[in-house]
DNA sequence: CTCCATACTAAGCGGTTGCTTAGTCGCCAG
DNA sequence: CTGGCGACTAAGCAACCGCTTAGTATGGAG
């Protein structure tokens, strides 16, 4: 009722396609839908229950509470986004950057409805739960501030600051999740090549070494 | 309690200056740190009013509902910063936009106490409160869509897409309400030089009309 | 002093929350 | 058929929610 594209939930099935029963999965789904839309605390286990076809007690049978079904969101998520930019390959720093920044962008597109519980939601974690996710972040951020470094290292790039470039280029990425409609003239795809356009020049790189 | 760095009460306080009698402001500004810090549905109308130093039932003689103290967050919050906007003046349109985003990522992390409410919770406003606020978010779109096309008009900006270049320009600096920590180094207006420089690069703009 | 309005509090109401308990159902081994 | 086990449900509990009601303290007008 909340999500009713179908392609939306393929998806996101293919996201889960890890956790298992099934009916675990399908818990876990429309958990993170209903959280998407409605925010964590909004939302009742009994709207959880009730997107996946099962009673209200059913939530508990797999998942030990409500903030379980957050982390285990979060936690795939967070694995998910991270895995997408430590795979990036390419023979300089800007083809590099920019194949992870379009895929990070298009992923926050495509998978919104995930990527806004794992941005958005965080203090509704345990501290334990949190710690865990709070390192993969620092993974991800590691894994991007790496490229920039390597660019500016190699001669390609020209920020005023390596921190502060690779806080906004996260950012930006980041930030699609909150805005983007699908059904509104642009697709996923669009918005990666967009940013990793963006980007390029935010980081000032030079596609091929030249001189000046 | 939650929030207590003390002048970040005062910034607050300058932004609620408008708001009487003091009761009814001291009720806004608990319930804007309370809201930024847990999210308005992790917030109760105790949480409130304890901040506040008053009873329970104090929050209801000012305001209708927890949701009205929400309205008049987000309602006076995106007043201020179109009012932000609007007032930028300069000679070039480079100028002009590079002010405005220093600005606008400036509040952003000054204030970002108000502006993650502003932010993060349209989705608990009432139909007929969210209408309100979506036509002043129409409005600061356009007055930054404005800035870009002056740019492409005069020749100064180059981007491949007015409305994509306006929306990331947009959500970058928004984005700075949801990481931005003060005592972590960075000074809100040190965001904001940087944010400009950045900005400039993205739409391709030349400090001064050239050849080639 | 009385009168009355304003600003506030103490107490509590109906409804909802996350989660638990007790029990039912279908399925497969023997 | 019997027995047992995992998956699931019906019912409900204690706590908490937004909000209301009834009443109190204060201060100015006459």
């Amino acid at each position: 009722m909340v999500v009713s594209r179908r392609d939306e939930f393929d998806r996101l099935d293919s996201t889960w396609s890890s956790v298992t029963p099934p009916a675990a999965r399908r818990m876990l789904i429309a958990a993170a839908a209903a959280f998407s839309v409605r925010g964590y605390h909004a939302t009742t286990t009994r709207d959880i229950a009730a997107q996946a076809g099962m009673s209200p007690a059913a939530v508990y049978i797999h998942y030990r509470s409500k903030e379980e079904l957050l982390f285990q969101i979060s936690r795939i998520g967070h694995t998910t986004s991270l895995s997408l930019l430590t795979s990036v390959t390419g023979d300089d720093p800007a083809t590099r950057l920019a194949s992870a920044v379009r895929a990070f962008a298009t992923w926050h597109a495509e998978y919104r409805v995930t990527a806004r519980v794992v941005q958005y939601e965080l203090s509704a974690l345990t501290p334990e739960h949190l710690a865990e996710v709070v390192e993969l972040r620092r993974r991800i951020e590691g894994s991007v501030r790496d490229m920039v470094e390597e660019g500016v290292a190699a001669g390609v790039f020209d920020v005023p600051e390596v921190r502060g470039a690779t806080l906004a280029v996260l950012s930006l990425c980041i930030d699609v999740a909150r805005w983007f409609q699908p059904d509104r003239g642009r697709t996923p795809a669009e918005i990666g090549d967009l940013y990793a356009d963006l980007v390029l020049r935010m980081v000032g790189a030079r596609t091929a070494p030249q001189a000046g």
